[in-house]
DNA sequence: TACGCGATTGAGACCGGTCTCAACAAGTCC
DNA sequence: GGACTTGTTGAGACCGGTCTCAATCGCGTA
């Protein structure tokens, strides 16, 4: 009761000086360390602070210091096991750079994506990490750059600006994939992605994310080199998180004896509809996806999976934007790191034709 | 390059004035939207600032209003599943009632969470929503109160302090679950937990986390209620991430026939684990957990499991700390909710003894 | 003894908003 | 016509730090 009043003024500098009996000028540069200081005041400002329970107000000092020692992060969603773990590999960097970051998740979603740009933009963080909604439509990101705000992207680079990125070879990863398919002597093989798209896909269309179109461009490239006639007659996109079922049935019915999942949630929804379909992994339908989430280890059958360095990704972003901020003025550049395949049980050859 | 450079102030309240002829004040009425503004004044401001780009600065608001529509949350780890639902959840009513979220990870250490608290509030954010990485040890959780500041509890308690907290229904659920191994016929069963605790784990020994503590109590008391004479016999705290198989192969050597894992990393390491050690589950092992993670319908066998309505437990933390910060003064409130039973099939009668 | 120099300290402006308060205009009421 | 409202606007203090600049002090040196 006696020292908490609870509604009371914060303790500042102005009184920390009063009590050490030295001027505003001089408690602020031994409070903030900055500036010289005899040992002598220096450690009965201190102690004033200690006595009098002064807690320093970053906001006011990011007010005239005009840096906030915050980074914004705008992810899909932070339930999304690669969201979670690319922003505890940002967040791991930047905590030891001296930052804290703020969460936002857009749900892929470009309006969601703007106004949380535009909160953090408000808050004057020093810099952002976005994984954009959208490598088309770049507003939000313009408006960081107008802002003069350094800025990385990561899993997905945006078109015509030059911006840091982060990528993952999805080109080199997905082609891999389609390989083993085809190796184990698939040729109606699907791609399943949940990516939004105005229409069903037609050879040549550009996909909102660019980790996905280098995912499909792969995909129907490495069909085409194999001879395989209508490359994209199993490419599903728009798959929402309940439709992807859906999709895996209608690619089932259509004849496709393997998929690849472009994500480990889509991944897992194919691999529940398979079973519930009454089908067999690989026996009648292999599947292959992109991350190595953990189920996929412990499913019956471990599925193979190419994996992407997912912290890594994250911390790299991080890293990348730390330097930005401290002054770093070298041109964008574009950090693109390798996936790593990982061989499970999942493929087998297609049945043979009924 | 006209208008775009890019060391250049940033436009302010000021500025948008003298475009607008109008005073400071009033053009900081009318961008701020408070006070009387007329409806010409008001457009006439609103284009100027249009015109200049003005942005909001955030940080002088909070400066003068004491309010930084931020919260500060504080977890485990996000890459944990739990973490990650818990903070979308907490993020979801967060940012629909005008707060942004700052995450900052504990890896459940005392350390770094007191220096989240301490950045945290010298960010001045409007409360906290923690996990608190001990409940014993609660100096952190003091400094919160100290400052005035709204704090919410989720996940675990703290001893000796009246602080609003939102928990699961942790002695139920054990008691749930253990008495499912119990109907099987185990008496030797295992409880694994992560917990740090100096020594192994005597009856009666508290626990620094009370959910753990409510788990391995229930656990006990359920053992004992069966009449079975050494309840804590294969019990296994202090597993550290990569000590839950050292744990498991103890547990098992000594004759455990089915094991409880405190959460479902725990339970993924179990289950990999026994795999390794040539067993089965459920025919030689059972095997039961917290939380429905996702590998978890998806493993063969796939795993019974007592789900924690994990998404809720963050909205609800979140709901309670915005009523907070808006001003209820109500005696702090504990709120418990349910878990819930998934029956799969990991659980099997003990085999017959050799 | 006077001068120069570095170290310390204090005064006060400043960051970009909000907020209080007074001034003023246009009605309104008696 | 005068007093009183109500609505709108401007001046300037204020939030709690940082930073610039000038003043002062101690001390080595010419």
């Amino acid at each position: 009761m006696s020292e908490a009043g609870n509604g009371r003024r914060e303790v500042t500098v102005t009184d920390v000086a009063r009590a050490a009996k030295v001027s505003k000028a001089t408690a602020a540069r031994a409070l903030g360390d900055y500036g010289a200081v005899s040992e002598a005041v220096r450690d009965r400002v201190l102690a004033a602070a200690e006595e009098l329970g002064y807690r320093p107000n970053a906001l006011a000092r990011s007010m005239t210091t005009g840096r906030s020692n915050t980074i914004g992060m705008v992810v899909g969603d932070i339930e999304n096991p690669f969201f979670a773990q690319a922003t505890r590999g940002a967040s791991d960097v930047a905590k030891a750079a001296g930052f804290d970051v703020v969460l936002s998740n857009s749900d892929e979603e470009l309006e969601s994506e703007n106004a949380a740009i535009a909160v953090l933009l408000a808050k004057r963080v020093d810099g952002f990490i976005v994984a954009p909604a959208s490598s088309v439509d770049t507003t939000g990101l313009r408006a960081i750059q107008a802002a003069g705000r350094p800025l990385v992207l990561f899993d997905r680079a945006a078109e015509d600006l030059a911006i840091d990125t982060v990528l993952a070879d999805n080109a080199t990863g997905v082609r891999r994939l389609v390989e083993l398919l085809l190796q184990a002597g698939h040729r109606r093989i699907a791609f399943i992605s949940t990516i939004a798209h105005p229409h069903p896909y037609r050879l040549g269309d550009r996909l909102g994310s660019t980790s996905v179109d280098d995912r499909v461009n792969g995909f129907v490239a490495s069909l085409t080199e194999a001879g395989i006639a209508e490359p994209a007659r199993f490419i599903r996109l728009n798959a929402r998180r309940d439709g992807v079922g859906a999709a895996v049935r209608d690619v089932v019915a259509d004849g496709a004896t393997a998929i690849v999942a472009s994500d480990s949630l889509i991944a897992q929804a194919a691999f529940r509809t398979v079973r519930e379909l009454g089908l067999g992994i690989p026996s009648d339908v292999s599947l292959v996806a992109f991350d190595d989430a953990d189920w996929t280890s412990l499913s019956a059958p471990p599925v193979t999976v190419m994996a992407q360095p997912i912290h890594e990704i994250g911390a790299e972003a991080a890293r990348m934007l730390v330097r930005r901020i401290a002054g770093d003025g070298a041109p964008a550049e574009t950090v693109v790191l390798p996936q790593r395949l990982i061989e499970r049980e999942s493929i087998a050859p297609p049945p043979a034709e009924g």
